[in-house]
DNA sequence: GGTAATTTCATACTTTAGTATGAGTCGTTT
DNA sequence: AAACGACTCATACTAAAGTATGAAATTACC
């Protein structure tokens, strides 16, 4: 927060430097008046660009980035979050035991924790509430 | 696509006269200097605006609307891509026969009709096919 | 008007998912 | 050391999911 403050007092030092700069150009006339209006049109657009971006670029992490502080909240362990991720990409407890190496009794004591910790009924249904609690990646 | 062109045709002619109306009040000395330079910087900051916005917005859509085309292509019927999308919800077999008032039976020969269009093998796993192939809304 | 595709439903069956319970191991904490 | 949480596994069971097959009604299309 301290670092947005900083940059964007010394953008509106430059920008203010570069005001005066242009009307002291355009007074003692050393510079053409289209070259400094270009320069400034130039200047601003751009400006505009990137600020626009850095807004949007925000927006887009918080839907795609994953709570994992929520994940903690929720009380889901490791090896649960694990094994929830894996549900999420369609594999069924078997394929999921093969590929963690463990036994399919495993998997299924986790994913029935998972269901508890995330109030869901089915496997589907867990995917959509770890999908709205932003705890997976879609 | 000719309305983008035509569009750009108007705004580049818009900024011309702009620029032109700014040199002609600066020679004749009616306005301050600062006023026009401040209104140029303020025109500028917003097209950048509008533009990134557009340019980004246009990304947004692309990789969240849904295609149907590709659907007619996967030959899915309207009812089963329903069904799909109550899956992709998190609804039992049960539930979506009782939200679109026909039986599971129904239900259960649109679910095997889904995944073998899909080429999935579970109902977990049609979700995610579905959401790559960018089929249903995530 | 006939044909094809869609939607509907049923029955019987196999497979997978999910629950309940108990228990052993391991690492950490108190 | 004892207690705790996390991970592991098993067995036995119930509930859902998924397959296969056949069939009737509806709709769409030529």
């Amino acid at each position: 927060m301290k670092k947005t403050i900083l940059i964007f007092g010394a953008l509106v030092l430059a920008l203010l430097t570069l005001f005066q700069l242009s009307t002291y150009s355009l007074v003692s006339s050393n510079t053409s008046i289209e070259v400094i209006i270009a320069g400034i049109a130039i200047v601003f657009f751009v400006i505009g660009v990137l600020i626009n971006k850095k807004v949007l670029h925000k927006d887009k992490d918080t839907t795609r980035e994953i709570d994992h502080k929520k994940i903690k909240s929720i009380g889901l362990s490791k090896r649960e979050y694990e094994v929830l991720c894996e549900i999420a990409l369609g594999l069924s407890n078997k394929e999921i035991a093969e590929k963690l190496f463990v036994s399919e009794s495993t998997i299924k004591t986790h994913v029935s924790n998972v269901l508890v910790k995330l109030d869901a009924k089915r496997r589907t249904q867990a995917i959509q509430i770890a999908k709205e609690l932003q705890i997976i990646n879609f």
